[in-house]
DNA sequence: GTTTTATATGAAATTATTATCATATATTTG
DNA sequence: CAAATATATGATAATAATTTCATATAAAAC
């Protein structure tokens, strides 16, 4: 294979950085727990930490580990009401790569 | 919180069971070089192993490895042509996730 | 059937992710 | 300001993913 469009994209650093980046942010939903909790949110709008707790049946530390994984990654936004702190979906595109997913025929 | 759809789901079976599923399916994704690998037979319809090999500057078994991970999620499939083995895409709607994830503003 | 070429496999070392527990911080209430 | 509540943080242990290297298999050519 001699010099495609792919060859100079692949040598290109900045090729490289968006791949990188896609793939970081692709981390940040392939996780079950990460999946359910912008699930919920794409239903609810906001919720609190201890609301999303409940529903999952999960601990608080667990759930706040993944909270903030996915607002480091850009996906999720929070802010702060007194003693609770709402999560809400900052990037909805998210949703789109879920529901994409479930639609596909995939290995299953 | 009491008894939304999101609880039901939640404490269903099947629905835990589609998380995983598409979790496990978006871990076949979210790497920098399968990445790049579906991205290339989005352009190229099929390459066997050694042409991946040259465009992505990486070992035969490194490749190999990835493309037999990807096969296994379904996403890519393979045909053997005599020596060479030839891989393509087999769930095209990945793309799509590629797509929306390059679009999408998360993060960066 | 031996050699060559292309690909796959397996084990081992490295690195990253996940889950858990204990504790820290921040805010509100008395 | 002490107590209570909600959340965050950090360290650690457990597990999983990645990479590399050596070798196996499979098809083709001689």
């Amino acid at each position: 294979m001699a010099n495609t469009l792919a060859t100079y994209r692949v040598n290109n650093r900045d090729y490289r950085e968006r791949l990188e980046k896609a793939a970081y942010i692709l981390k940040a939903v392939s996780h079950p727990v990460r999946l359910a909790i912008i699930d919920l949110l794409e239903e609810k709008e906001q919720l609190n930490v201890n609301e999303i707790c409940e529903v999952l049946e999960c601990e608080q530390s667990f759930i706040s580990h993944h909270l903030i994984n996915l607002k480091l990654r850009g996906i999720l936004q929070s802010s702060r009401d007194g003693l609770n702190m709402y999560y809400a979906l900052k990037e909805r595109d998210v949703t789109k790569i879920v529901n994409c997913i479930e639609n596909c025929g995939c290995v299953m």
